[in-house]
DNA sequence: CGAGTGATTGACTTAGATCAATGACCGTGG
DNA sequence: CCACGGTCATTGATCTAAGTCAATCACTCG
């Protein structure tokens, strides 16, 4: 996000606060513009008519929200706070003058979106894979660094295992086979790839 | 694809066919455009360097590959023909030119990739579910018609199968006890929701 | 009229989810 | 300064939903 924000963006940028439980916006709501997840954690849900609901995003510290909306009028979900939480709203209309006043902005803006699509698609890719070591290899495959054989580790192994879609006992099971067998070696906050230690 | 290209980007595009295995291009290669599939499968692969290799996309008739490449000089990964297939290049040059000549055209584009990257992470947020069923009914609840009822099916229950992630058995099962327990009712193209016929 | 594919159902197996318990660590508030 | 509550990491035992293998029927298409 902060990446590709202009001074002016950043400057109209509003924050608000939530309590667990607390409707950020509504389906059928005018779009104001879209939020970044400041703390805390949202969902974005739909519901239909039988009033089952269907959870489309959830989003936590560092996430976007709504991105779409900036090219819609009207939301097409609820936003609700499932913990306390704070967001920052980037108006819609600064943004988009901006977008209009600075095609280098514009571009960055869309090379973000870009990239966003290619990494959703690799993670989606990834959730094709049943085998819990396999998906884990296509993690690490993915995410080498720089050398070839380390992976450094954002967060912590629960978080992993929630990205991987994997209950954090299976991965923490799979990481210690792995191992075991020599595939992997694991260092504090990163992951060493390669049979020779 | 086809809705927010312009005359000119369409005038531009060049034809390929590919068959099973052939290379469109190499990580590395120089990106010269992007490409829609028009016939057939393609990968996306990247080779780590124990030559093992992840997929990042599979991409099939009417998808689009590699859209960050529009913004990066190189390609980050292979892409490889796994059947027979034909794909539609879209110059970089000229569509960035009208992206920039064009500013209804970058935000139509701009519009559409975040479009994408809801639909993405609706699609990812569906795959934490690990119920058969309520995958099944988070399909349905997000793809009702205007109607609130009705769920019309694009291609064949094995398509669909795969989209949500299961095989194809597990989903005719789950659809056959869903129509059982009166939850849905099918018709031949779509699918009607509750428990009313 | 075969060959190919989708739809469907049956039987069996298994990987991973679930439930549960433990130890390490960390911040914090009395 | 230490006890306590909380979370992460880890491992064990058990269960089950979905994967896998397999067979059948209906259809469409050259």
């Amino acid at each position: 996000m902060r990446e590709w924000l202009s001074a002016a963006v950043r400057a109209g940028a509003i924050d608000r606060s939530l309590s667990t439980g607390q409707v950020l916006f509504r389906t059928g709501n005018k779009t104001i513009g879209l939020y970044e997840v400041l703390k805390g954690k949202l969902r974005l849900v739909r519901h239909d008519r039988s009033g089952r609901q269907a959870i489309l995003q959830s989003a936590s510290v560092g996430d976007t929200l709504a991105e779409a909306s900036l090219f819609a009028s009207t939301y097409h979900c609820d936003a609700i706070a499932t913990t306390e939480a704070l967001v920052r709203l980037y108006p819609k209309a600064i943004l988009l003058a901006e977008l209009k006043r600075e095609p280098k902005l514009a571009q960055a803006f869309t090379a973000m979106l870009a990239q966003q699509v290619m990494g959703l698609r690799t993670q989606l890719e990834r959730r094709n894979i049943h085998s819990a070591r396999d998906r884990v290899r296509h993690y690490l495959a993915v995410n080498v660094g720089a050398d070839g054989r380390t992976v450094a580790l954002s967060g912590t192994l629960k978080d992993l295992a929630v990205d991987l879609g994997l209950t954090h006992e299976a991965l923490y099971r799979t990481l210690a086979g792995m191992e075991a067998d020599g595939e992997i070696k694991r260092a504090d906050r990163a992951i060493k790839i390669g049979r020779t230690v």
